[in-house]
DNA sequence: GCCAACGTTGGC
DNA sequence: GCCAACGTTGGC
């Protein structure tokens, strides 16, 4: 098991819609290195949901419902996506600056590298930030 | 609205 | 293969 981050404007896509879908496939990714993490995902695999810009905070946790196949809105192969379900809303969101407060998070992509727009995330992570979510 | 970070492009 | 110019993302 794999834990994942991805980011998400909410004018683009947020996580209400997300819920209202039931699942969606994460398209968009055109940087190699998040299109590589897209590829390590696995069936089963849980993702935090970012809302970048407008929020900055973590709102709930995806599953991987479906593993990597060619974009279907591009005719460029070198694109793939993934599909994701909704596995459970945080009771709170969780905020960038707090997620910055924490020492065992200074590590993580979203601190350390912004643009990055698929991440993967230590198990300690994860249930750090689950941790603050589901408090 | 500004700016830092960083990826991509293209000239040489 | 290097590097300057440029574009995009995203926090502030």
């Amino acid at each position: 098991m794999n834990y994942w981050l991805v980011k998400s404007e909410p004018f683009k896509y947020s996580w209400q819609r997300f819920e209202q879908d039931g699942k969606t496939f994460w398209d968009g990714v055109r940087n190699y290195q998040a299109r590589n993490n897209l590829m390590a995902m696995k069936t089963g695999d849980l993702v935090l949901f970012y809302h970048s810009n407008e929020g900055m905070e973590v709102v709930g946790i995806a599953n991987v419902v479906r593993e990597h196949y060619p974009d279907p809105t591009t005719e460029d192969h070198r694109w793939v996506v993934v599909d994701l379900s909704p596995h459970k809303a945080f009771k709170r969101s969780v905020t960038l600056s707090e997620m910055k407060a924490k020492p065992e998070l200074s590590q993580i992509g979203l601190i350390r590298q912004g643009r990055l727009s698929v991440m993967p995330l230590k198990a300690e992570e994860f249930d750090c930030i689950v941790g603050m979510g589901m408090a």
